[in-house]
DNA sequence: TTGTAAGCGTTATCAA
DNA sequence: TTGATAACGCTTACAA
């Protein structure tokens, strides 16, 4: 059983490659019964088209590129499982890149990206303004590039996102009502939102005339949200705890970091929310089975994913230059689910 | 600024076409200095090969496809997300796909994947025998295909998982051996390695002369982990509770499902360990921070990745027909990981 | 050590 | 409505 391809379809049917190629891709200019009598055979004799040979030829692929930090961030999981679901009934399909946090293995990403000629990128940066240069390359010379959560960057395109400023403004404010006045904001390294919550944590402070104090934002230093830091935000805490300084509400900034508080807060024999309450940017549903439940702020992952694609294959399908474009940014607006560990 | 490949770059250094491949493809006939200024000509203007070209000439790809159930679930994440760091160091590209447990969307996804032409297949079945006529087909005319997790399937070729039943059968001994004899069984329903591991529970109560009783395997009728069955399954704990057959031990089948369960048990006012204890295929490294923490038998996930991956280049690399092999079965231990929620 | 030329499977242009 | 032909970017005999 030699290879099916165009070429062996047009010898056996007595008919030339050019024709079959028509009939397959089903061209106005062919005869029904040619046609009938390819779609048949190739049908029958399992014919599949050899994408590579197709996209030299046209200089187009269905290819999607989607770079992300970590897969194994619920947040991003979820984006990225939306993303699956939507693209493939449109017949594009994933390409899926994580980067750690890191712009070397970002621009390794980029580049195997462009050399498949993806049609298309969807990227939330390893940072603020990683590999702009090459971002703005990309989306001016080969193919439309579109921002979604982490859009602090200077390329000029669509962005999604969600006003962490704001959001997290209104989960500090929300302990604050609460009576708590020792806060602790927590956030991972480097990573584009963390800023913005910073702000909005800030502001929330000085609103209410709480006085910001250094030691109560705690970096914890990961590389990867699997990676085991648990001790060393144990440490943290302990330090924080002896010098009598312990916070009695923790802000979390970060999709991973919100979680394992929880553990760490219980082996200091801390109990949430009486002696701490808890808040943080999660969007695992296993929030609801932490003990206590965990406070979220629920960003509309699938929401973002839909407007991400549809906003893509826009400028896909569009020839217009990409330079001279007007863009808009796209906030959405994150759900705060209160649960028991903000409960006082 | 004109695309730059072979030919340019030949035009540019009046060289010809195949010297500029021979120089970028480290080919010994060539002369040092040749290949110097090509490579510096290519890293200077940005050179970025056409691995469609590539393919179609060679006939080869670096693509490597995984075809799993879902990504949305613990255990596949952990064993993709080794793949990635593993396959990226060994120029492999991983085009990953899901099935939803579905034998058309594997059909669809396989199909894919031969038309890309992918190197080789790693796959964990839609189910038991799914597609089995394709991925033979695959195997022995395209590509080698390698099957991990769910191995009961007969295409025969190497295959990586656990023992299901033992692992069951240990667990459900434990919890035997602490006194519990009312012990459920709780499954997802139709995957594949559901058989087995009832298998296992079925052993251990008959082992120790405890009757089995069909009303305590409890299939839970999700199509996708992140869909929301709590209602459903709650009705069902609900109903043996007010038939006083309420089970005080549960063993969890699936990944999940395992963890859900917590949070319907708190619901119906039963306390865990003390009311039913709970232990559960569960590869979340939230698993310990839920409440209570939750016992798990864990995967060697990583392991398992690395043996897939190093078995499946092993093949790739082989020029062998992979019709007249002699395959063998990996079967990984797991570790049971005890925690509060089988502390009697 | 380098060049020439053919061809991988498609599609697009032009002619029939 | 169909066919002949060239070309996409690359590799590889074979020739020089």
């Amino acid at each position: 059983m030699g290879k099916v391809n165009i070429k062996s379809i047009a010898a056996a049917l007595n008919l030339s490659p050019a024709t079959v190629s028509r009939a397959l891709n089903d061209s106005y200019e062919i005869k029904k019964e040619t046609k009938q009598r390819v779609l048949a055979y190739a049908e029958e004799h399992n014919y599949r088209p050899n994408p590579s040979a197709k996209h030299l030829k046209t200089g187009k692929t269905n290819l999607i590129g989607v770079v992300i930090p970590f897969l194994s961030s619920p947040f991003f999981l979820e984006f990225i499982d939306e993303l699956y679901k939507l693209a493939w009934p449109q017949h594009y399909t994933l390409l899926p890149f994580q980067t750690q946090n890191g712009e070397e293995m970002e621009k390794e990403a980029l580049d195997f990206l462009i050399r498949q000629n993806v049609a298309g990128i969807i990227i939330s940066p390893a940072f603020e303004n990683s590999n702009t240069e090459l971002l703005r390359n990309i989306h001016h010379d080969h193919c439309p590039v579109i921002l979604f959560d982490r859009i602090q960057h200077d390329l000029d395109t669509y962005k999604i996102g969600i006003h962490n400023s704001l959001e997290t403004y209104n989960a500090t404010e929300e302990l604050i009502k609460k009576g708590r006045t020792k806060i602790a904001f927590l956030c991972g390294k480097d990573i584009g939102n963390t800023k913005d919550r910073i702000r909005g944590y800030k502001n929330a402070l000085h609103n209410y005339s709480i006085p910001f104090r250094e030691e109560y934002v705690i970096h914890a230093d990961y590389q990867d949200p699997t990676e085991n830091i648990d001790n060393e935000l144990k440490e943290v805490f302990k330090k924080l705890q002896t010098m009598d300084n312990m916070p009695n509400a923790i802000v979390g900034g970060t999709d991973t970091l919100s979680v394992k508080v929880l553990g760490i807060l219980a082996e200091l024999d801390l109990s949430v929310p009486q002696d701490v309450a808890v808040i943080g940017f999660t969007n695992t549903n296993l929030a609801n089975y932490l003990n206590p439940a965990l406070s979220t702020i629920r960003q509309p992952t699938q929401e973002m994913a839909r407007l991400a694609l549809e906003l893509l294959i826009k400028l896909i399908d569009k020839q217009q230059d990409r330079r001279d474009m007007v863009y808009g940014n796209f906030m959405f607006q994150a759900t705060t689910i209160y649960r028991k560990s903000t409960e006082v």
